[in-house]
DNA sequence: TGCAACTTTGCATCAAGTGCAATATTGAGT
DNA sequence: ACTCAATATTGCACTTGATGCAAAGTTGCA
């Protein structure tokens, strides 16, 4: 029914939804424990209850699965926003919204996630490989955010140039919290990373 | 000998190096010419003369000798002059510098190879991710240059940040040199790029 | 020329990943 | 409650990437 609640979804939405976390968890543990390659699709899909081809009808790759890597599309009330040249007035300020809310679909939900992917990425190089993939293929979609924005108000460079420093912002950040010692959140980081970044292009 | 001239090294080290260069050379066209799913190790290891089992003798992995990237390292005279606070003696003007230096381990040797392997990149997300991944194995050398240097004369921020900002010139100067039609060396852009990203993170 | 060192290669193997089709499950209408 | 369409799961065969082992071949050096 139209009018159902989001979380009132059909069993088989509900069943889809928890073979994908169920997948995501089990091959994380299993990746934390033994290490990306003594992990299998065979393994990872045991532990969560389908089958090795059932696997490959949720995530295209081991890689994807281990990641947890989701479709990221940004609200539309936010992207109205944004474009016309909020959510705060100062680009700067936007921008480390729009770093934070690519920071909230890399690192996932829950407390420990965002030290998960961490961790998961520094052990393994190839997953650090994917996740730069990841940024890539939504590239385009944040970059015409921003082309919509200079088309209303310019902006400073081009779109190509603006998204190019929202993820360097992203990336920056989960290293500026690692190193930090991983408190708090990996927003918080933002502001102090774009000075730093500031610094260094002002020298 | 160690007086040896070093183009004239022994018969071994010669057939090596051209080994791997036609490894690389049929890789790109053969990829360029199909696509990358469409060609096989197999085809690969045919095209250059050697068997399948050699191919990886010579590269890791399909990707990377696509890509052609070769374990760079900076010269020795270069890191010492980098590290005294050269070569210009301003940050930004070294940091472009040593961006340029990068740009010529990734992009390679000879009049089309940034094309070339611009290209690549392009048609193949994958391969993307695998010049990402080679920057991220590089990181730790940048780093440590950065820091031999911080311990001489402060950075105006930590060594980690300048490595970060460095990786990006070298991405943003292949999209503009590409944006601006592929004229000139890629090198050429790396100012006009600093600019651009000066004025994102300062607005 | 002979031998050590190194490289190439064939082969068997494992694992990732895919297409196809049979079987199972769920949603919707009556 | 039943039926059927739509969708999903699964098994299987297969291709390809990648690896370890050891035999055979090539190169360097005395």
């Amino acid at each position: 029914m139209s009018d159902r609640p989001a979380d009132d979804t059909g069993l088989r939405a509900r069943k889809k939804r928890a073979r994908a976390d169920a997948i995501v968890d089990a091959a994380q543990r299993l990746v934390l424990a033994h290490g990306f390659d003594a992990v299998t699709v065979e393994a990872i899909a045991d532990a969560a209850g389908i089958s090795p081809r059932t696997f490959f009808n949720y995530f295209e790759s081991k890689d994807d699965a281990v990641l947890g890597q989701a479709s990221f599309d940004l609200d539309a009330g936010f992207r109205g926003e944004f474009v016309a040249g909020g959510p705060t007035g100062r680009l700067t300020a936007d921008l480390e919204v729009l770093a934070a809310a690519l920071l909230g679909a890399v690192a996932g939900s829950g407390p420990h996630a965002p030290a998960r992917v961490l961790e998961l990425m520094q052990a393994e190089p190839r997953l650090l490989a994917c996740h730069f993939a990841w940024f890539e293929r939504h590239k385009n979609q944040i970059e015409d955010l921003f082309a919509e924005r200079h088309s209303r108000q310019p902006l400073p460079t081009d779109p190509a140039t603006c998204t190019m420093v929202v993820f360097v912002l992203v990336r920056a950040a989960l290293d500026d919290w690692d190193a930090g010692g991983r408190r708090g959140d990996v927003t918080e980081h933002l502001p102090a990373v774009l000075a730093k970044i500031a610094a260094v292009v002002n020298a």
